[in-house]
DNA sequence: TAACAAAGGAAAACGATTTCTTTTTAGTTT
DNA sequence: AAACTAAAAAGAAATCGTTTTCCTTTGTTA
């Protein structure tokens, strides 16, 4: 999928979710497709302020909160405890994170062993789960590499 | 362990974390272990004032992150994005959590699949995994068989 | 293009954290 | 055992990040 194709994806993707196709909706979309790591509310604020000269902090993250639970942009649970987004152009449905924390890269994880889990524990507990939270957080291979070059 | 065994055993646990044992942090840790379910900080807050005079949100802000930090604790992930604390008294290693959102109680899940699927994405990336989070949000069975009660 | 619902802006509020200074504590020394 | 000292903890106020509220503006559908 190439740039055009995928900006012009945005307005049906903001149909589907019930959502009104603003301009500045989509640009917030389109900042975050450029973009190969995780970003944080302000920093997509700043990079609004350049095509908009009006625009607000809550309306970023207004925006930001409903893409994530339309599913669309994922949202980060970065140890820092700072909130940060970040769009997945490779897998589509149901998946989990593992994040760099030096460089913001994210990775794809496919399997949701946590799935399967879920069963077991409903099975258990006699609960019911709702949601659940996975994510790894570390080093990716460029960085850790990096990292040895310098103590090495 | 008893209600005495345990307030005994709060300054060892302190003491081996390189903390001061102090009446506010020893507090902190008998009103978290009073409770079943996961507390926010303000709720702590209450409740120490009860019996501190002067006592600070930050410093029961930092007390809590101390404790959280050297693993005496356990930060909840809450889907409201509240910050809450529990205090485990089963499984002692590392473990997970599946917390009920409606009436704030915690079960251990002592199988950590997590550790394994770690391997698997060092391995598969070639980068390095530093922590991870893991936690189920849901009904417990109490709370479900009220709910069932309630739509029935 | 009119009508309605949703979105955005501004300001305020709220939750969490930092900074800076004073107080308290634990361990040592009289 | 009482006094001393370095390190850690606590308080107050300010700050940062995030969210709410309330009112105006914009987008969508008929």
């Amino acid at each position: 999928m190439n740039h055009g194709t995928m900006n012009r994806c945005f307005g049906a993707i903001l149909k589907e979710l019930g959502l009104k196709e603003t301009p500045k909706r989509r640009a917030i979309l389109e900042i975050l497709a450029e973009q190969q790591g995780f970003l944080s509310p302000e920093e997509i604020w700043h990079a609004l302020r350049v095509r908009f000269e009006t625009i607000g902090l809550p309306t970023v993250y207004r925006n930001l909160e409903e893409l994530a639970a339309g599913g669309v942009i994922s949202t980060i649970i970065h140890p820092s405890r700072q909130l940060y987004y970040y769009f997945c152009r490779g897998e589509s449905g149901h998946h989990h994170h593992f994040i760099c924390t030096s460089c913001r890269r994210v990775e794809d994880i496919p399997e949701c062993t946590a799935a399967t889990m879920e069963g077991d524990i409903a099975t258990r507990t006699g609960g019911k789960i709702t949601s659940h939270i996975v994510q790894f957080n570390g080093l990716c291979h460029r960085c850790l590499v990096e990292e040895e070059g310098r103590t090495a």
